[in-house]
DNA sequence: GGTCGATAGATGCAAATGCATGTATCGCGG
DNA sequence: CCGCGATACATGCATTTGCATCTATCGACC
């Protein structure tokens, strides 16, 4: 007999995973085309982003790699290019001599803030006719389930 | 008053987005570092797997683009590698005098399985732990829904 | 049939990316 | 305290990517 017919968990783990993916590619199609993404490619803004909701402020270029799909290279030197345009300011870790952290300048706080309004409204136009509020709670619960049942293996 | 306070619809959209993006950032990640894809970036792999899905065999490059996080000229200059190392097959459109259609080599088909069959296995390993099959199905749906909304416009 | 804006795809070129590797530090076992 | 594998980050280099632009065709309108 088949060993992976219709209805299999196989095939709902794949399907599962590739309307994701396909809805994930599809959303951020339109964003990227947004013109606040002509100044600051996405990949840069979303490490803005990401040192903008860090409490402490500064954040370690490791844990940063965690958040971003980019090899520790090119993280890097993406870095490096923020630091240049005054948007970050890096700083060796005291308590370990290997690292470095990052923190956002003012200039980077206030560029973080004015592309971040104009996305959210992207977001907001595309997400909230798509799904009710209902769905996008289960459709968060959902996606932050699974990303931290992967983060954990 | 604040225009946007804790559970406020636009907070839920982009909340929603974001949990969804970084959720496919971490399983991505993971599924990159399969040696399968050593061979063939995934890129290009998923270029092969939507070729496969289709059933006239041939698809035109610009149904693909809409398929994959990449700019027009980067896909041409793929599908074109891709016809280099004999895993695709390219010829004009005979109604459309611009276009071009493309379909799998036997060659191409034979990677694509190949390296499919290890994919699934890793999709499985990775999503079917994380969530029950309702919670996949509902994912599923809502994905789906959000990735149909989102084309539309 | 001719004109013109829109669309499909290719290409030059500069920038970004990943891999492999290099350097420095860490932390653990002896 | 020494040695050694592991970790954090940087860098050389080849490949890939996107932007701008080019060519060719399409489709609509006159």
């Amino acid at each position: 007999m088949a060993a992976q017919t219709a209805g299999s968990p196989v095939r709902l783990a794949a399907e599962t995973w590739e309307s994701l993916f396909r809805a994930q590619v599809a959303v951020m199609r339109k964003l990227q085309a947004a013109p606040a993404f002509k100044t600051l490619p996405l990949n840069e803004y979303d490490v803005l982003f990401t040192l903008s909701r860090c409490p402490s402020g500064w954040l370690r270029q490791n844990e940063l790699n965690d958040h971003i799909l980019l090899s520790q290279s090119s993280l890097s030197r993406l870095v490096e290019r923020l630091e240049k345009r005054g948007l970050v300011e890096r700083k060796p870790v005291p308590e370990d001599g290997r690292g470095v952290q990052i923190k956002l300048t003012e200039a980077g706080w206030e560029l973080q803030r004015q592309i971040g309004r104009e996305h959210v409204r992207d977001i907001v136009t595309l997400v909230g006719p798509a799904l009710t509020a209902a769905e996008q709670q289960e459709l968060l619960r959902l996606t932050e389930k699974l990303r931290a049942s992967v983060t954990a293996r």
